[in-house]
DNA sequence: AAGCAAGATTAGCCTAGGCTAACATGGTAA
DNA sequence: TTACCATGTTAGCCTAGGCTAATCTTGCTT
């Protein structure tokens, strides 16, 4: 456990423990083109990280978090979660700046202010973007696929944004100013497959969306099995 | 104005910042107990603040906020305050607690997020303390001095806990078990000079107060000549 | 088999922010 | 005067987290 991890550390953890869910093969180079850095900076983190023994390095170069990891990991990812409810629900900022500015403020919560924040509003499960706290029993999840692979003529719940798109601040406006919010409801009324467009109806109106938009946005399949806690 | 200090800067910018505001001669050694680091390591920082025109160091080694480091405070101290406010006000966190919780999280909030908490909390013009904000019109503030001083017999009011005992947490934890908190009406019954404790009832209850905690508690004398904004 | 692209790695350098050890300076008290 | 104390200062070292430039490795694809 040693002591807390910086900011800088948390972030490739945070990271890392994404990859990893999305069960995309986490190597130095993906995370170079997701941090922002040269890779020289990304090998010297990692190797930091895996002395500290906070990640594994295989044979093939693969990176996957060491016990202690995952659970700084799965601690710095319910800390962003519950500061972008922080910022939305109580403080009333936009929703599409929730992800940008959780990112800044997630490191600095103690475990002292996390309780303060889960019991004030209520110990949610998901992230304003409809993502979910690490550790939750999948079967409370509904499942869900991407806006892009639905049949047209069909109705369906949006679940919530995928997490890499929330990086994305002029697609999450987009989201936002056109009601693609976790709980809303769409009718796919055209799947145009040959333009990469696929037209729904929302609030009454009718929205086409380009092939990204329509992949980062998860639809409710099925509900979940047993109610949420 | 360059672009945002560190916090560690930030730091140093609020604490230089409260000890010019209470007229103490603000030098090297003094930063050196306040910031729990080395002399060296203080006169590095000290002078990397002046190459950045943060602060003035005259040739008696007085140290002094430059315009653009007491814009910096200023902004800081701000953002201190508010967050403070933010804890106690909206997530109920422990009062005694906000002042330590308030200086990690200070340094990561945003123009953005500063004035949505700004907004939810309704402008508020002192921090849970009773410190008030940079930069409001001291003709709004009432006249205070040290309960120390008090005259026995007299009943005051609290204004507030001066800014250096927010650090010394068993001290506000006393503070507040015995709700010593700002507007609280205190009634002073005895002023015992020969044994340097004051003895008041509050809360109809009586305790008695030694020199260190009757000497950073602020008595209102006078209400301020215009009602705050 | 040759070549290219992706990825990993090494070497060398930088800044911020820490440290210890040693020394310099100036004023006050014995 | 001397000695001490507070304060400032220099030198030298360290880690985290950045960078560029150059090189090595490996797995395809022609």
């Amino acid at each position: 456990m040693a002591h807390k991890p910086s900011s800088i550390i948390e972030d490739y953890l945070m990271e890392i423990y994404d990859m990893m869910r999305a069960e995309r093969p986490v190597i130095a180079a993906r995370l170079t083109e997701k941090m922002g850095v040269t890779a020289p900076t990304v090998w010297n983190t990692v190797h930091r990280m895996q002395r500290d023994g906070l990640v594994d390095i295989d044979a093939s170069k693969e990176i996957t978090l060491a016990p202690s990891g995952l659970e700084a990991a799965e601690s710095i990812k319910r800390r962003h979660l519950l500061t972008e409810r922080l910022l939305v629900d109580l403080l009333g900022l936009d929703w599409a700046d929730a992800h940008e500015e959780a990112h800044l403020i997630e490191h600095t919560i103690t475990p002292r202010v996390e309780a303060r924040i889960m019991a004030v509003l209520g110990n949610p499960t998901t992230c304003p973007h409809g993502n979910p706290f690490p550790g939750l029993d999948p079967a409370t999840r509904p499942t869900t696929r991407p806006l892009a692979t639905a049949k047209a003529g069909e109705s369906y719940e949006i679940d919530g944004i995928n997490e890499p798109a929330e990086e994305d601040h002029d697609l999450m406006t987009f989201y936002q100013r056109n009601g693609f919010v976790p709980g809303a409801k769409v009718k796919i009324t055209d799947v145009a497959a040959y333009n990469s467009t696929i037209t729904v109806d929302i609030n009454g109106r009718s929205v086409t969306l380009g092939m990204p938009a329509a992949e980062n946005l998860r639809i409710v399949v099925e509900a979940p099995a047993i109610a949420p806690a």
